[in-house]
DNA sequence: ACCTCAAACTTGACACTGTCAAGATTGAGT
DNA sequence: ACTCAATCTTGACAGTGTCAAGTTTGAGGT
């Protein structure tokens, strides 16, 4: 344990150390040389791991990606019915960027969602997230019996997202969410 | 018109520099030293009219925000009752920042928008493009005679701005909006 | 046991950035 | 014409991302 690097995981160490340094500070307060710092390893050593420094936020924003993720599934296990488990993951949706502000502005405060996404791929379609609200969506249509043409259905999940990720997004904004409490509504979201 | 700086009107010579630098690059294309050159004035001139590059920048997103309260004030002059205004309002909520998504990034993609709202206060009531929202909400209000609780009518201001600010967000996304015309929906946003 | 070699890391350099201190220029008001 | 504060310049500093060149290291083949 004492220097399990030198040789060792650098890398997933590097993407720690990152995630660390940007929570409570910003995203602008993350270099590639303090990372490296913070591992005890010299500032050019990322780059045997990582060909950017943009490649490290990449790594980096995939890891809160898949932490958030889980949280979402999670939310979603003690649900009975498919109304309960999207209600579920809006709350945990906003609630998990009411307790982390930072990571959000980290995720979507700039342009490249795309980046992050699956890195190979570009469409939403496969962003974690929205793969399982989908899910859930489709069931809850089965479940009530209710029928909608694809374009149709396609537009009342995207209004959702945009819903959850609007009330997230504005509870992240200083000086807008004090007066409202983000841990109460949400109950008529669906359609 | 030759030289009207060198002593002249420096700083919004910076501010609209600063915009047009920022205009298709990123927020990140911008520096002191870049805006300073566009303005054919050495790379410390700027601290004369800006104690920060923050402060720079918080100038330029009150810049941005007018353009934006311009648009929406204007899309509502059209509406002939209030629910005809506020549809108009998302319309160009939307639009606007279809069009300029970098300015979306710009204004939300850091976290302190307390930060430009009004330079001295600190609540989302002195948002302009807010205090536009909140007028028409209650005129609508009035024109359909509903009756709300105070709290009730926060819930429904703040759930209609999330709804038309995460539609903005997603559209600004790269590989989420493709699939989607941003310009047909938001008939159904009002409570 | 030795050699090999590619991966992992270090060192040193470069251009660029934000910021500050010190000086030079300027124009308006006395 | 003199003053002075606002404006702008010059020069410096530490911190940044990145690259090129060397150095260490540990696993695999002989």
């Amino acid at each position: 344990m004492a220097d399990s690097y030198h040789h060792g995981n650098l890398r997933q160490a590097l993407i720690d150390a990152g995630i660390r340094i940007i929570n409570g500070n910003g995203e602008e307060s993350l270099s590639l040389r303090k990372a490296a710092a913070a591992c005890n390893v010299s500032h050019a050593a990322p780059y045997a791991h990582f060909k950017d420094k943009n490649e490290l936020l990449d790594a980096m924003k995939k890891s809160v990606t898949d932490s958030f993720t889980a949280e979402l599934e999670n939310a979603v296990k003690g649900a009975g019915s498919a109304d309960e488990a999207l209600i579920a993951m809006g709350r945990t949706y906003i609630s998990f960027f009411s307790r982390n502000p930072d990571y959000f502005m980290f995720l979507f405060g700039k342009q490249n969602i795309s980046a992050h996404l699956q890195m190979n791929k570009e469409n939403k379609d496969d962003y974690p997230p929205f793969l399982l609200l989908r899910k859930y969506y489709e069931k809850h249509l089965k479940e009530n019996g209710i029928k909608l043409s694809t374009k149709e259905q396609e537009i009342e999940l995207i209004k959702t997202w945009a819903i959850v990720h609007g009330m997230a997004s504005l509870a992240c904004m200083k000086g807008v969410a004090t007066s409202f409490d983000w841990n109460e509504p949400d109950e008529r979201l669906i359609t």
